[in-house]
DNA sequence: AATATATATCGAATTATTTGGATATACAAG
DNA sequence: CTTGTATATCCAAATAATTCGATATATATT
């Protein structure tokens, strides 16, 4: 997350409220997602996700695929399901790289 | 900078390499504006920032007038320039602000 | 095999951002 | 008061981001 190109996707990726709030949600999963058929320790799955953001199922994706992209989260695919996890690694790399070029 | 919509305006003016380069120069003004004519003390003249974006005057100010909109720089009028400085406070705030949210 | 569910991708419309040329404004100097 | 310089604003064109419906893909169930 040193390199210049990680960080415009990561500063790009933070530049949509909702994707913030996504990241945000994703902090206190039992919180938010109390309501999840399945174990939380997969992480959120994108379904779940979709019903919050109170967007598309399309939409909600592609802010997801973003946010992937971006290496601030991570995903692990269990059949038909894709639980999402925040990246803490990559999202600590980021702040500390911020704190440091900016 | 505790409020959602500061935040917004934050992420969205630091989501362009052209921005967070110019608070990078301006983090180190006698490294990169030495050749300016007036004190650095007043901040950097905008003119000296265009020549170095490589950008038209008119985009470069929009840039300078997006990082002002969010706070992030402050401007101090002289005759007929404008020097721009960081607001390290601003700064400060913000990355303090999204070490919590995110 | 047929059906149902979860997610991703495609395509098109809408909206936002970036960009530069031209012009306006403000100030300084002659 | 005219001219020159610095910066901002206006305008239009180009590019990028957001959004959703429709469809594709993958998996699960019957």
């Amino acid at each position: 997350m040193t390199d210049s190109n990680e960080i415009d996707t990561a500063t790009k990726a933070l530049a949509h409220p909702v994707r913030r709030q996504i990241l945000a949600w994703l902090k206190e999963p039992e919180r938010w997602f109390s309501d999840q058929a399945h174990p939380l320790d997969y992480g959120v799955c994108a379904g779940m996700i979709d019903k919050k953001t109170g967007l598309s199922q399309s939409t909600t994706s592609a802010h997801l695929s973003t946010l992937q992209k971006a290496n601030l989260v991570t995903t692990r695919k269990v059949g038909q399901w894709v639980y999402f996890k925040r990246n803490e690694e990559t999202i600590k790399a980021f702040l500390d790289a911020l704190e440091q070029t900016l």
